[in-house]
DNA sequence: AAACTTTGTTTATCCACTAGACTAACATAG
DNA sequence: CTATGTTAGTCTAGTGGATAAACAAAGTTT
């Protein structure tokens, strides 16, 4: 928990802060009784009594039948209720859409896609109600129902949640979020692509034991998201993690962002598929799922290319490690598809140009999420977001 | 503020959160009265004096006379007293050692410089007693006397503050910080250079007003501090920001690092000076201060040089704007003094390269301390280190 | 001089945490 | 089955620090 700027620190923080806590501590190692929670967080038996019963009238957590004796009394065991609410997660990609309802621990309890080719902006949009007000109907009863909706895109996110430039979509200067919270009334979040997942990594996947975790979303373009020190960095606007603009070849091939030898000219699902146009393949082949197929059957030229790009890969999360000295990298997003060719030349280019000691501590993986990583880190986001003000809100709302 | 892993909230966190919130407000607004603070902070009127009570028995603060009256009573004000304590900030460089004493505000009281060539690490940790007993002798009577001892040094700095390795230096594995913790008792802090400059510029130089500043110290190599979200961000182990390393040209030159086209091969001073070779000049004029002497006088050839280097500078530069969306970027080291020549090109690139979106509210800046950044940035966290741990003792240390 | 303002202290009250007593509910030894 | 010990959870009194409001001090304004 971290304090707003400029306030003050008074009673109402102390309770917070400390129900925060021990509600953590229940979601994380349920089932547990009051008596190991204290022990465990360290706060007086008596406080985590008061708290726990807090959290009971909220219905955020509930009391299970008595567990085994270690010698005495049979504790209550307390659990988290993740069925207290459920989250939307939209990931709005290029030429898809995946909307998810997850419970408040990110489990999915309905999930709908659809495919889509060349849409307007209003075609899109109509295409998201209709995803969202599915995943509404959807929703079984709980306390306190859809807790809020989230949309991952790929494009650029401000500080107000603007979508401020959408290439792909060709979508500029975007208002989404106004547009849902006045349709639905409940919290909305706008956030970039590779942030989401980040996020969805982090607290559901492949990151969940780390505080330091770089994801990297390697699909048409490249995005990174940057977990540092357990929160998502976003930068003073909101604009960091264009890594797939950073250069890694000076003076090389022309980008459209203005730049040259930027790195997703060289590692991403749009340089692969470019690539593979200059092969003897048919052209109906020349996308990420035929080049796939192709390899699945042993062409050595597709599969030089998935190595040549998985060594681009290299070259740039070596980049990242120099900088960032993460205890994990993720690759996620489409070419998490083809782990299989990318992985061990991307290894090796690291193994071999990783400064030494850069590489204790240092994992690199593959996305455990796979296609849901954004929409589950959408979502994610939202629950944060929900467990934070129900916590404080009740801390107010008692008489 | 921020709460250390797995600590309970109580009474004396708030206390302490209010105590460091007052101070930090008479220390950046004298003088001030307590009236003010109270209704600026947001604070009780008894809250503050109570607290302001705690400042003043500490010497953390202390009053002037009465200020301007407002229509009432005049107020008392209260002043940050700078001269509480002294700190120590030692820049050890590859052939020098600079040295200073400062206030709790980071004046320089006493300075220190000497050069040396070639020492083996036993004659340099000689010079480095030397320079702080100078120091120590130097120091004003005060009531805290010399409240920690700094060191930043041009290498790699683990989390336990091991020097790991130090390449120009040829050290490996030096307990430093155990040696001067027994040799003066005090609170001693061992601190990479570029994180060092980082701190420095962004507590007292051209960062003051920022919350995300990537400093990128130019010197023989280069080495970035990242400050994010206003506080230095170290990575997993502390070896974040060696972006020196960072590779700007796949397939370049080779770097003794074994990774290939690393940015400092193209921007550094010793990138300047091994092109310097092979340009038709006296080889006592191929050193930085030489090169600067010889564009000083007009040599179209030298300032070309730096023109190219401030170009290369651009490149990674670039990068930087687009992985972290800072606020600002401040160029410092030994490179920073040939501003002159390398300003141009070097903004010049980013203005055609970066993103457009993250060119609002972008600055780059030169060091503002010149040569002071790495020496003021280590005394500045002892400072840091001071005030925050002097506020929490006395908290306890109260019957 | 009287009335008003502003500063800073004091007092009473409130809130959340702590320590420790107490009650409840179990296990185990005899 | 009873006595004793152990663990879980609640209750009560006490404490620390914050707040609101009254009050005292020291001005200015009319």
């Amino acid at each position: 928990m971290k304090l707003s700027a400029n306030q003050t620190w008074n009673h109402h923080v102390v309770k917070k802060g400390n129900k925060s806590l021990v509600l953590d501590k229940i979601k994380y190692n349920s089932p547990i009784s009051r008596a190991s929670v204290a022990s465990q967080v360290g706060l007086n038996k008596g406080t985590v009594s008061s708290l726990v019963n807090d959290l009971l009238e909220e219905h955020l957590i509930y009391e299970s039948g008595p567990g085994e004796s270690s010698g005495g009394r049979r504790p209550v065991m307390l659990l988290f209720n993740e069925n207290a609410g459920y989250s939307i997660g939209i990931d709005l990609g290029v030429n898809y859409l995946l909307g998810v309802l997850t419970d408040l621990n990110g489990n999915i309890h309905t999930e709908k896609q659809i495919t889509f080719k060349n849409l307007s902006y209003e075609e899109i949009e109509t295409k998201l109600f209709e995803t969202i007000e599915y995943l509404l109907k959807s929703t079984p009863e709980c306390p306190h129902g859809v807790i809020g909706i989230g949309v991952g895109v790929p494009g650029i996110v401000d500080k107000d949640d603007n979508i401020l430039l959408a290439p792909n979509l060709n979508w500029r200067n975007i208002n989404l979020k106004e547009v849902l919270e006045e349709r639905y009334n409940v919290p909305i979040i706008i956030e970039n692509e590779a942030n989401a997942g980040a996020y969805g990594e982090k607290n559901f996947g492949a990151g969940k034991d780390f505080e330091n975790v770089i994801y990297v979303s390697a699909g048409i373009g490249i995005g990174v998201g940057l977990i540092l020190n357990g929160s998502l960095y976003k930068g003073s606007n909101g604009f960091s993690g264009e890594l797939g603009h950073m250069t890694i070849q000076a003076e090389g091939a022309k980008c459209r962002c203005g730049n040259e030898g930027c790195w997703e000219l060289y590692a991403s699902e749009q340089a692969l598929t470019r690539q593979a146009e200059k092969l003897d393949i048919p052209s109906d082949m020349q996308d990420l799922e035929g080049l796939v197929t192709l390899a699945e059957h042993g062409n050595d030229e597709v599969i030089a290319l998935f190595e040549q790009t998985g060594d681009y890969l290299g070259i740039g999360i070596n980049n990242i490690i120099n900088i960032f000295n993460p205890q994990q990298v993720i690759i996620g997003n489409r070419l998490a598809s083809s782990e299989k060719w990318l992985k061990d030349p991307l290894n090796k280019r690291v193994a071999k140009q990783a400064l030494w000691f850069q590489q204790n501590d240092l994992q690199i993986d593959f996305s455990e999420l796979s296609t849901r990583s954004t929409a589950l880190g959408v979502a994610a986001f939202s629950i944060e977001n929900f467990l934070s003000v129900s916590i404080q809100q009740n801390n107010t709302a008692q008489e």
